[in-house]
Parts: C-alpha cells; structure tokens; sequence
DNA sequence: AGGGCCTTGAT
DNA sequence: TCAAGGCCC
C-alpha cells in the first residue's frame, strides 16, 4: 500500500507525490490537522478553518479516484509519529509527499523519514512548490541571487528553456478495502472562512476567469484597492489547492504571447508569482530567515520604539490615517488585504511607528487567510528595508499621498472607515482640519516628524555597524 | 515598488 | 502660484 501524506499540496491536479503514488500500486491518502503547532506558527484561525473546509472536498474530489483521505485529528507535529504508527499495519511500503521549506516542517519530516527507515517503510518527497526547485539557482559567484531583477531574468530563461509541466489529474483505481485503525476525525472549523470558495473547479474558475478577463487590465488596475483587480488566490496558493504550475499553465494559454511583452498585465502578474519563487528560494538559501533576523545585519542594531499603544492603534486601524486604518479593518474583518495596502500598513508600522517590523509580520500571519513564511518575512523585510532586494531605507510611504493615489475618489475608506464615508473625496485623505469632531480618532504621529526620526534611526544603526567594523 | 525640498520657468 | 525636474535621504 502506498500513502500519501497531504500537507501544503491540497489538490488531485498538478499534485507529483499523488500521481507518483497511485502509479506504483494501490494508494491511500492522509491529513492529520495539527492546531498546536499551527498555533505556534501563528497560523490565522481564518486559514486553519480554510484548510479544514478544503481538506473536505479534496476527501471528495479523491474519492472519485477510490482513493481515501483519512481526515485525523492530531496537535502537534512531534505526535504524528503516533498517526503513522497506527497505519503501518495496513502494509504501508512508502510515504509520499511535497516538500515544505520552514524550520519545523522540516524538523517534522526528518525525525519522521528517520522512524520510518527503522520501520522499514520508505520515504518518497518532490521539490514542487516553486516552479523551479529551491537551490536550482545560482549567481555568477556560485551563490543565491540576492537580488530579485537578476533571479527574474535567470528565472524567465529557464521558462522559455523548459516550460512548465502540469500534470493530468491521475486515473481511477480499483477500491481499496481496508481494514481502518480507530483515529481520531478531525474537527470541522470555525467556518470563518466562509466566504471563500474551497471546491477545485470553483477555483480554477476563478483562475480561467482572471486569465481571460482581469488580467490584461492588471497593470492598470492592480494597485486600486476599491477595485477587484487583483487574482484573489493567494489563499489558495498558500494552501495549495492550487498550484503555481496551474497558473502559469493557464496564464500561457489564455494570453499568449502576451506573455513575452513585459508591459502587459499577464507579464506582471507572472512577475508576482516569481516573487513568490524568488522569497522561498531566500528562505531555503538563508534559513535563518525563519528565525527572525534581518537579512541586512547592520539593521539588527535599530533601536526600535515599540509604543504599544501605537501597536495597539496600528493592529486596530484607528491610527487617525485614513488608508491604514481602512487596510487594517478590511484585514481584521475578512482576513484579507489588497497588496498595495500591505506596503502601506507596513510602511507605516515601521517607518511612522518606528515599531519592529516582527511585531508587523506576526500579526499578518496571525490574521491572514494567504499567511505564508517566506513571502511574508520577505514583504516584511522588504517594506522595512531590512530584507534582500530592499527598499531603501529613505523610501518611506506617505500615507495620504498614498491615498490619494490609490484611493483617488476614497471608495477604499468609505467602505471601511463608515466614519468617514460622509466627507468629500477631497477631505476623506486627511480629515483632521474639519471643524466637526466625530469618532474618528486624531491622528497618532506627525508624518513628517516620524520620517526625519526613521532617516535618524538608520543613520545611527549603521554608525553603530561602521564603528564596530573600526 | 517614494517623497521632501529646492530651483526654475511658465502662468 | 504651481508644474516639472533634479538632488538627496
């Protein structure tokens, strides 16, 4: 019997460590939810109930390929041995899976391959979730490019070279009959998650639909966040019901060469998924990363404000600013957040606040429903200049000229901020010279007094770093 | 995937 | 006054 152990890879298509499975013999499947160690991740209780839902229908979708999902309740990683224990009496001769790159899941997986080999069963793991597999490359000096433009243009070369391969959903097999080990069923959630559809050919609708319709107005139309312009699948990347091959398979098919034109919207959607690439291919390079230290080491040094009633006001989205406040309620309501928002709210957090961009970076994950390590760390890091591939420190966000750029007729506020919904599109960026005071709350910071401090704040880590090297 | 501040030259 | 451009952080 071959085993199937779905973790980040929830999907029939597209999915390596199935198909290998199901060609060797009869095959069965098994997802054990493990809350404990989400909990320590920090993992968003909208993303652990997505997962929860999805896992459902995948028992579904595999069903029609008579294969079965064992659905388990579980805690922590270091009791799944207890899980996999009980299944060996079945004849389990191999365990397959798709390999995940943060610290604990690669913990998990070692110590399991190990009691696995004493077991005498064996261990089969693909490199899938990039496109091209973490490690595969390498700059001039033998090194990861630290460097996103140099990473995409090796990156595109490779695309152009290989292509991409998806691979067909895999055929029926005969029943299994099984004798099943009591296990403990897996809770359903808190169906928080509802509003996001978890069914396989409702999300690739929703691919089919982008590709066809949105994305050539992509470019235009991304940084908008009163508009739906954006794909809205991070969740399901995050998850992997849906595959980053499956996009780009789609994307190619729909828009053609398009593709190759680097002003088309198609191109910089494409250049958003090798982001994605790009930070986890960072994460594997310099695992440290998952331990919270700056990339740019001279950035440790930044003594950082850490007010924790301007925590409190940022995480709450009454920060007197309009757009932070309104990317931070539409985060804490649906657990999503428009990308332009994201560089915003986090701008703000760091070089307004001056609070330690970890304290940022926990909370999105704690409230995200597209929560994922590596590309989280990386925006993070990249918003407070302390990353690969950086903003520079002086590029700092001003939040109403943001606003108005972005929010030009302030439908994104009225939406979120109800406060202010009444005030023109003139007053809504910066309402703080009006004569009426309503509950709206006053502004927190100056802008720019809080830019001349982060500009101070830089100057003195990296003095501090050019001394120590003296 | 910035913005503050200054200069310049057009209104 | 103010848009445009350059320089700087």
């Amino acid at each position: 019997m071959q085993l199937v152990w779905f973790r980040s890879d929830l999907r029939v298509l597209d999915n390596m460590a199935l198909t290998e499975a199901m060609a060797q013999g009869p095959t069965i499947a098994l997802f054990v939810a493990c809350p404990q160690s989400w909990q320590q991740h920090d993992m968003a209780p909208v993303k652990q109930d997505l997962i929860r839902r999805r896992v459902q229908a995948l028992q579904q979708e595999l069903a029609g390929l008579n294969v079965p999902l064992l659905l388990v309740e579980g805690s922590t990683y270091q009791k799944i041995q207890s899980v996999f224990e009980q299944l060996l009496p079945l004849g389990i001769a191999r365990v397959y899976s798709e390999a995940e790159y943060e610290l604990r899941e690669r913990r998990r997986d070692e110590s399991l391959q190990n009691w696995l080999a004493v077991q005498g069963v064996a261990w089969w793991q693909c490199d899938r979730q990039c496109v091209f597999a973490p490690g595969s490359f390498v700059n001039g000096i033998g090194a990861m490019y630290q460097v996103y433009t140099p990473f995409k243009k090796r990156w595109l070369q490779r695309f152009a070279e290989q292509g991409v391969q998806v691979l067909a959903k895999p055929k029926p097999q005969a029943p299994v009959v099984l004798d099943l080990p009591e296990l403990t069923p897996m809770q359903s959630g808190d169906n928080s998650s509802a509003d996001w559809f978890v069914h396989q050919d409702e999300v690739l609708q929703q691919l089919r639909r982008f590709c066809q319709q949105q994305v050539q107005d992509y470019k235009k139309l991304r940084d908008v966040p009163a508009l739906d312009a954006t794909s809205r699948l991070s969740p399901y990347l995050a998850i992997g019901a849906l595959s980053v091959r499956q996009c780009l398979a789609r994307l190619q098919f729909e828009v053609g060469v398009d593709l190759q034109q680097s002003e088309s919207g198609a191109s910089v959607w494409l250049s958003e998924l090798i982001w994605r690439d790009f930070y986890k291919h960072v994460l594997v390079a310099w695992p440290d990363l998952i331990k919270h230290q700056p990339f740019q080491a001279e950035t440790a040094a930044i003594v950082w404000r850490n007010d924790k009633t301007l925590f409190q006001a940022w995480c709450e989205g009454n920060t007197g600013y309009p757009l932070v406040d309104a990317a931070m309620r539409q985060l804490n309501q649906t657990g999503w957040m428009h990308n332009r928002l994201r560089m915003v709210v986090a701008s703000f957090l760091v070089k307004d606040l001056h609070i330690d961009w970890r304290w940022g970076e926990q909370y999105f994950m704690s409230r995200l429903i597209d929560g994922d390590f590596a590309a989280n760390n990386g925006g993070w890091q990249w918003a407070a200049s302390t990353g690969t591939d950086a903003a520079p420190y002086f590029r700092i966000f001003n939040p109403v000229t943001q606003s108005e750029r972005f929010d030009p007729d302030g439908a994104f506020i009225r939406k979120w901020v109800p406060e202010l919904a009444k005030l023109s599109s003139k007053q809504i960026h910066w309402p703080h010279k009006l004569p009426i005071g309503n509950t709206y709350p006053a502004a927190v910071v100056d802008h720019a007094k809080a830019r001349q401090v982060t500009l101070e704040l830089f100057r003195q880590a990296r003095q501090q770093s050019d001394d120590a090297d003296e």
